[in-house]
DNA sequence: AAATTGACTTGACATTTGTCAAGACTGTAC
DNA sequence: GTACAGTCTTGACAAATGTCAAGTCAATTT
């Protein structure tokens, strides 16, 4: 079960993890299991542990004051959940973080994580390397946030992240789109003819 | 002029620089000025330099097919300048980066900036936070897009970064939050009335 | 000083997107 | 098997935002 998890850190270090190194790594985090629509993290809380998803799905979502949800993020097997501002600060979060399917979890505070990275090489350069590509990918978000319609974003994200649009309700996608469910259905409709 | 940088470096990592890091820095590093309207980086090409703005302003745009620009980044003294995904991968870049006033940039590469990680404890440190960093702004910028309207953008942003607002022309405000120019024209005006 | 350019505003209108309400359909719970 | 909740679709309409065109103003150039 942490195999996926050592595989990770190889494959986004390049580097080997030795025997020692994945005792280590298993003694700091703990695995846990979550039933679907269970939450990792509830908005006013302090995101305690991050956690990498061994299987399963999950939102990350904030709620207006009208009630509506707004998903900033999906997660997936090899992904990882956290509200990263109030992880490393420890102050509330303003978000939510639910399981959309059951999944298996390995989560790790704060402090542990520090630890590893200190202690494990190949820690620290995944975790070097994924805050990097966050922030890129990040940025590609904004930028289709800013320069492109409902349906050209929806057309980006069904070529860059196809395994969503099976796996995750229309209701989900749009509010991830940052549009009603109502016009995504229509977008939907629209491209049948195209 | 070099200063502004040293203490960048010693502000986010926490830690004091040695005279030798610092004589390090600005070997590594090379200063060049930049008039109005200069471009550090034009789409199309490799993002050869990362810029940490000792004096001026920046704008980080792409075009699209209409000839329509879209700012996903400002940058001001003490910001850094370029295009990550370019940077760091050596591929071409699909944006532009250019001068809003005259400005004085430190440029360096991204061989010898990972030279400096190596080398410098402080800016290995520094550089770790500014990627956390930066993600952690780029959520919340994609919260804003897909959870705000227009006005609601506007006045988050006028409150974040009120220098902003006075200090770049209100066309690339509106560029930056993703809408027309005479949108946030009138956005301006109903919020005198309120 | 006259001409030019760029930034901003304003009005009229078009387009996109949201809202509300209703109905179809599916899977799940009882 | 029936009831129920969740998801998706569709239509009618409202609200937000974009587009185009014109005009003002200030700064800059000639």
């Amino acid at each position: 079960m942490f195999d996926i998890l050592f595989k990770y850190f190889e494959q986004k270090s390049g580097l080997t993890l030795l025997q020692d190194e994945k005792s280590l790594i298993e003694e700091n985090f703990k695995s846990k299991r979550f039933r679907k629509k269970q939450y990792l993290l509830q908005e006013g809380d302090t995101c305690k542990y991050a956690g990498f998803i061994a299987a399963g799905a999950a939102r990350m979502f904030s709620v207006d004051e009208k009630g509506h949800e707004h998903i900033v993020r999906f997660g997936i097997e090899g992904w990882w959940l956290g509200d990263p501002e109030s992880y490393t600060q420890q102050t509330p979060s303003k978000f939510n973080i639910e399981m959309i399917e059951d999944s298996e979890l390995l989560l790790i505070t704060w402090d542990h994580f520090q630890e590893l990275i200190a202690a494990i090489p190949a820690v620290a350069a995944a975790t070097k390397d994924m805050d990097k590509q966050s922030f890129i990918a990040s940025q590609k978000r904004i930028h289709s946030a800013i320069s492109l319609t409902a349906e050209e974003r929806y057309d980006e994200l069904a070529k860059a992240y196809p395994a969503f649009i099976q796996r995750f309700p229309q209701n989900m996608i749009a509010s991830y789109l940052g549009i009603s469910p109502e016009t995504l259905s229509r977008i939907r409709k629209n491209a049948l003819s195209n």
